[in-house]
DNA sequence: ACTATTTATTTCGATATCGAAATAAAGCTG
DNA sequence: CAGCTTTATTTCGATATCGAAATAAATAGT
């Protein structure tokens, strides 16, 4: 049933709760104090964890606050699209250690990225700790087992590319993949603003759009690994090109991609211009903003989020994009009380999709007896 | 984190196999055989587990089949809506000991319904079987707890009813409260056709259509309860009765009760129509189904089942509603591979909501020690 | 300073679980 | 039929966990 070790779920439990102690622990766990003390013990003497004293405490004996011990190893997390990759390294307490980021060349094919990959993987790796595992955040579809990377239109030859298997036999530690979206979701759960969401959605929005499903405090892939993938939901638009009637695909109503062509612009001269207010794109974006409301309203019906995260460049936007995003969603949702989510934009940065793989291998490394 | 004890995770493995021994238990709770014999022989003490035979037995020693011990005790399953009825009582197998059905009077209101349900436990209740727990299936919207049924608009002051409160009082064992459509969905998965299904979703069409939702093995219930409540999902269609344009709610399109009252008929009038292939009334039909299956398509993209399980009356008609509702999707997801789930209707009977509710006492039964 | 109160952790005997080996109960083979 | 193979279950000493009581370390009150 449940495979986990309880040395696992303590180190796990530690990292996602903000300062506890054995008591704690034993009670989140529901296992006995005693028993704790023991396992708390033998992993303070393994180096994974460590104790640190309790600030401002009231009656009673101060609590021994246990945090993981930073110099247990380090994670490295890899995540790309078709245009930029960003990797990190850090500790087993979570905190950066270095990170690099680099430009894809254009037309960069699948073995291209594969090296550029392990490039830098090697440029992030920090000397002196111990190498426990590598994250890697993949655009585009996966096999349900999460080993390979399936298919991605935007790079040439991403077809059925076993990358688990091709970066462990280099590395040789655990390598754990997922998708873009996903990780990003995942980042938000671990040291996001989901932290305390048992449900909620993460809507990114880039080249395509996907969202990230945590339910029931678990990630949720599907039968065939893929849930969440919306790109294609029907939108009855009137289209910027097409003149109307028949139904297109959300992707090419309101991904970035889509808008930046309609504009015939680049990312950083929307941004600008979105910030100054500019007539048409503000026209624009407030369209894409409001198909996308509609379809998080729909998903709501369905879901009934606590959440929703928006990533991506968009979510920076507040009065262009987040604000009558914001307004169709509750606009849709009218009739129904309290079935409106909560609507936030993602605060975690650019780098928010390597820390998350780095995360993912963080939180899938098991200590072997 | 678990706090469900082993015996109880046994008696529920056991009742979810079809036959199981000692050793394939142990495999699949990850416990040592021989702690797991231990834990057997003590459920067989105290009468909650028997033992018999194998048949058809290759090499090896035979295992000794273990089931739960139907004298162990009875539950009891209550499923009703505006309209009718239904109670049935089961014993610790799962095999049904007595059941009865009764119209409910028009405009029953909330306290006269509470009576009938009362009055049904008493009739379905077999003599000499301890009653270990009841199970309600109730219409409508229920609180986060499922101790209330919050609103159900077609009995009069059906509001903030706590329901479990005042069956328990009565009858002193555990009540357990869920939504109509969510019991549906858990009779599919306990003994319908989702047994070994860990996605799948259930429709439910009837005076109104609302889902009940199995993600990851577990019912998904959303952040304040309200998951699966599609009725209102916006369908542009073109009305029976308005001219165009504007978005309908889904139950108000292909509902039964959106069905009957543009035809104006009654349920077995609309049922033998259908199967003699009255023109209008097919065509009727055929727009509601390919308006459900537009909505599963949509839900497909989301949540990628594996299974669609559609209940009510309509689940009958193989051609007249299963064939261009499976057609819809198809054409929906066309652009998808690999999304398409299986369609299939319940096969289940008039008692199922009954016999889920009696199963949804019985899988949170607990022995107490 | 001393005592009561509160909360965290440890101690220790009782109990539960584990794991490896032994035993049991079949079929199969010559 | 005797011996071999296969699978299920039980035995039994080692180990892990539990639960209640004891101990530790703080604050609050007198």
């Amino acid at each position: 049933m449940n495979s986990r070790t309880i040395e696992n779920e303590i180190v796990s439990e530690i990292r996602l709760a903000t300062a506890t102690s054995r008591v704690q622990l034993a009670k989140h766990l529901g296992i006995a104090p005693s028993t704790m003390g023991i396992q708390v013990d033998r992993l303070i003497e393994l180096g994974i964890l460590k104790e640190s004293t309790a600030e401002e405490w009231g009656p009673g004996r101060p609590p021994k606050i246990l945090e993981p011990n930073s110099a247990a190893g380090q994670f490295i997390g890899i995540d790309f699209d078709a245009r930029r990759l960003h990797g990190v390294s850090v500790d087993f307490s979570q905190q950066l250690l270095k990170h690099h980021s680099r430009d894809l060349p254009r037309h960069a094919n699948a073995d291209d990225v594969v090296q550029i990959i392990q490039e830098v993987i090697r440029a992030v790796r920090f000397r002196g700790r111990k190498l426990l595992g590598i994250g890697l955040a993949i655009p585009g579809t996966l096999d349900e087992q999460a080993t390979k990377g399936l298919h991605y239109r935007f790079i040439p030859g991403w077809t059925k590319l076993p990358l688990r298997k091709v970066i462990q036999a280099v590395f040789r530690v655990p390598v754990y993949l997922e998708n873009n979206v996903r990780v990003m979701a995942m980042a938000e759960r671990w040291f996001g603003q989901a932290r305390t969401v048992q449900n909620f959605i993460c809507v990114g929005i880039r080249s395509g759009i996907g969202t990230g499903i945590f339910l029931n405090g678990e990630l949720y892939r599907g039968y065939g690994g893929l849930a969440g993938e919306i790109g294609t939901w029907p939108m009855r638009e009137l289209s910027m090109n097409k003149k109307s009637g028949d139904s297109l695909p959300l992707e090419d109503v309101a991904s970035l991609r889509a808008i930046l062509e309609s504009l015939n612009v680049s990312v950083e001269d929307l941004l600008r211009s979105a910030e100054n207010c500019d007539r048409l794109v503000m026209e624009v974006l407030k369209r894409a903003a409001s198909a996308v409301g509609r379809v998080i309203s729909q998903i709501s019906l369905i879901l009934n989020p606590q959440m929703i995260v928006i990533g991506g460049p968009l979510a920076e936007l507040k009065e262009a994009f987040m604000k009558p995003l914001c307004l169709e969603v509750k606009r849709s949702l009218s009739s129904e009380g309290g079935l409106m989510p909560q609507i936030v934009s993602t605060q975690l940065g650019e780098l928010a999709g390597a820390k998350g793989a780095a995360a993912l291998a963080l939180h899938r490394w098991e200590l072997k007896v």
